[in-house]
DNA sequence: CGAACGCTTGAGCAAATTCAAGTGCGGTGG
DNA sequence: CCACCGCACTTGAATTTGCTCAAGCGTTCG
């Protein structure tokens, strides 16, 4: 029986290869909306750096971020012609927007990089309905980890706030866990934004 | 500030129209597989009648359904050539298949399927990582409703533990929730798996 | 220096899970 | 045709996990 996937097998990045009308980098300050939902949807972003959130809201407040984007990958992708999410700046952040697929045929590349956000998310539910809290924090450090470089030490460049509503958990939460794992040893937090993942092996185990 | 928009909006049905290489139907037993996680990806598939479940395993046996298919409705989408989840005939199920777009081009008709599939995926996130349990019963009563020609009574082919696996709840929840929603008149059972919203508005007041 | 903001920590609480009986429906066989 | 069996579902009680509310800390910035 089958053992979950690492996340790393499904980057998002792409090379702007043969992509249309790309455009020159723009930048959006920490905190500054890229598109709102109810938008019409006709571009594509790749982050050049920084990092953006994808989310949407209850009427009540309540936030839920589907997806966070880093340096080389590619979001944009809405159905029916206009957006259906928020996207906004996590930080300082630069973009380059290139037009979307029209007419009878789409470039592979795009179909490519929206069955990876599809599979992408799909995991994340699977995180998000099925695993606690610490599950939950380790599956994202280690993704987090995975998608910078794999290197032990890494920034975050989301606040507590953006991870709990990324993984369904409240802010408080997420800083306990945090706490925990670095009372454990698992990991070290350099500086609030800024983990050394200590234990690696330790941390695999907790994820799943 | 946003209202979530309904469902409704992003049904994944497709004229079986332009789409290459089609196969007869193929019949699959209650509980049969369609495909396990790992296997190449090479077809998609559309349902002619029946219901089929998206889903993927952790080590010990927890499961997440990230998508049910109703008549109508293809799935079978996956990143990289190969299937990141398993797909069983939840009831008697009726499957055609169809090649998969390969080459440099593929057809518009496939990217749109993709992508209101990504729009549902990120939407059920929100349910799952941000509703309460009557919430996310009360948002897949609706959803099943809408999506089998908005009737006030309709058939739902899964199980308790279907439902619980697919919302992120556990069997007792959902019987619990839903013997609530029926003791307080907003649903009637008129058996086990036929479900009567019997107050529509009060289901959708719920539902967020 | 003080205010603001993001984060941490603690205590009590509530929602959902776990564990444990029951109930009822559908199917099988006497 | 009815009785029985099995399985899915329901219901209850106790428990646990994560949330809410509240206070305190530390860094940054005016």
């Amino acid at each position: 029986m089958p053992a979950t996937a690492p996340l790393s097998t499904i980057r998002s990045e792409v090379a702007p290869g043969r992509l249309a009308d790309v455009q020159p980098p723009v930048f959006h300050a920490a905190g500054k909306e890229i598109y709102a939902q109810g938008e019409p949807a006709d571009r594509l972003y790749r982050v050049e750096f920084g990092a953006v959130r994808i989310y949407r809201l209850l009427a009540d407040g309540r936030r839920q971020i589907s997806a966070f984007y880093l340096p080389g990958e590619v979001f944009g992708f809405e159905a029916d012609g206009s957006h259906h999410f928020f996207a906004e700046a996590v930080c300082a952040t630069g973009l380059r927007s290139f037009a979307r697929a029209s007419g009878d045929e789409a470039p592979r590349e795009h179909l490519d990089m929206a069955l990876r956000c599809l599979v992408r998310a799909q995991e994340h539910l699977l995180v998000v309905g099925r695993q606690n809290a610490v599950e939950r924090i380790a599956a994202f450090l280690l993704d987090m980890a995975d998608r910078q470089g794999g290197l032990e030490q890494f920034d975050i460049a989301m606040s507590r706030s953006d991870i709990g509503d990324y993984l369904g958990l409240t802010i408080e939460t997420v800083s306990r866990v945090l706490s925990r794992l670095r009372a454990e040893g698992v990991i070290r937090l350099v500086s609030l934004r800024t983990v050394e993942i200590v234990k690696p092996r330790a941390l695999r185990a907790l994820s799943a």
